[in-house]
DNA sequence: AGTCCACAGGAAGGGCAGGCGA
DNA sequence: TCGCCTGCCCTTCCTGTGGACT
């Protein structure tokens, strides 16, 4: 094909889009950062913890909350409408009323104490540098800005496990004492989390400061999970394009995987995308199971795009091993050492140590792209036994894009 | 009961890069 | 420009583990 008919074909496609009529009314809708007028299922929540920043306004320091449900409960979505609700109110009746939210998850805010501070006093208009400062001093900036704010400050952490995971609860302690350094500010911290059990693992004195309140979300269930797909669906989309039938199918499959509401819209949305993108007017079933299986093969390729060298050469000499044996076959971590050894001296790259190596097994397993277990084989020794987490076609697709990455 | 294996994983620290303030 | 600080990735050294084997 010469360059000048593919260039033709490429401004069809893009006339074409413009051209065609898009299925979707407002696609944001079904977006997860999106916060509906009204959200359905959680009025308990939304009451309960409006009821305890209500005090604000009062210029009292509300409770610390510790919010904890499984993924996709609304729990962000009730925490952040209510604080928006409240920062309304308190600008109304012009009251010094201040919210950050902070996601422990996501990458460079919360990986170190200094990136958390520096994070926060950022939000309220504090510049700190990304690096380069003490953490002493970055603390006394944040501190300063804190107490120049002169009302209640609410800090929203959100994903708190894993923030205590990655730098100890030291921070968390610091926060929940901070109001004893504070004069004209008051600190009320809302801790968002998963992980039922993770304040065990807690400082006592943190544990018991952090859960003033508790407020707990259950999962949806499918009927619930229906009713939130109509309400976001009939904004979303012009009337006629979804089919009831997708909407039942999308919340049943959420609600299998506890309750999940982010996965409910997820569903919809990429089955929505699949159909406009096959010039189809209606959202059928089998659109559904499509974008399941998009979903799952997406997440992942993304996963091992982000990977480090060393990472994806581990992984791809994981692959090596296991692709060509049948599915549940195992292999152990000197066995994975051995290959990736022999793959850095194939591309003339010095190897890391087995020590190392041992630790991005471990975090290839708590990413979900391996399975690996401690085992222990008596006289054979204590290791990692290593094995597929997912179809082997999936890992076909990866083992090949590992291998023009790594130039194997 | 004692030994042995093949690591797991904690602790300490090195080296480098990025960024800041003086 | 230089000294200082932090983050990140890694090494080295070390102790711990627990079931098979002797």
């Amino acid at each position: 094909m010469t360059q000048n008919i593919v260039q033709q074909k490429i401004s069809m496609v893009f006339k074409s889009a413009i051209d065609k009529k898009s299925i979707f009314k407002n696609k944001r809708v079904l977006d997860i950062s999106y916060i509906p007028d009204n959200i359905l299922h959680r009025d308990s929540e939304l009451y309960e913890i409006s009821k305890i920043l209500s005090v604000s306004l009062k210029n009292e320091r509300p409770s610390n909350v510790f919010v904890y449900g499984p993924t996709g409960t609304g729990k962000t979505l009730v925490v952040d409408y209510v604080c928006n609700e409240l920062l309304s109110v308190a600008r109304e009746n012009k009251l010094s009323v201040h919210y950050v939210y902070v996601n422990a998850k996501l990458k460079r805010i919360a990986d170190t104490e200094y990136r958390l501070v520096s994070h926060i006093a950022n939000e309220l208009g504090e510049h700190i540098p990304f690096t380069g400062l003490p953490t002493d001093v970055v603390y006394s900036r944040f501190l300063n800005k804190v107490e120049s704010l002169n009302g209640v400050l609410i800090i929203v952490i959100d994903e708190i496990d894993y923030l205590v995971n990655k730098i100890g609860d030291r921070f968390l302690y610091t926060l929940t004492r901070i109001n004893q350094d504070l004069y004209n500010t008051k600190v009320s911290i809302i801790g968002i989390s998963n992980n039922l059990n993770f304040t065990e693992y807690l400082d006592a004195r943190v544990r018991s400061s952090l859960s003033e309140e508790e407020v707990v979300f259950s999962p949806y269930n499918a009927i619930q999970l229906r009713d939130i797909l109509e309400d976001r669906s009939k904004k979303a989309f012009y009337e006629g394009v979804v089919e009831n039938s997708v909407i039942n199918k999308c919340a049943a499959i959420a609600a299998q995987e506890n309750g999940d509401a982010r996965k409910a819209l997820d569903l919809l949305r990429v089955s929505a995308e699949i159909a406009e993108r096959n010039n189809e007017y209606k959202v059928k079933e089998y659109h559904v199971d499509l974008a399941q299986k998009k979903i799952d093969y997406d997440r992942f390729i993304e996963v091992v795009k982000t990977l480090a060298q060393h990472q994806k050469l581990t992984l791809f000499a994981v692959l090596d091993l296991l692709l060509s044996k049948d599915v549940g076959f195992k292999v152990h971590t000197g066995d994975v050492y051995d290959k990736y050894v022999s793959l850095c001296n194939r591309i003339k790259k010095t190897p890391i140590t087995q020590r190392r190596i041992s630790d991005i097994i471990n975090e290839l397993d708590i990413l979900g792209i391996i399975n690996a277990k401690i085992k222990n084989l008596g006289r054979y020794g204590r290791t990692r036994e290593v094995s597929l987490a997912n179809s082997k076609d999936v890992y076909e697709k990866i083992y090949n894009l590992l291998k023009n990455d790594l130039y194997l």
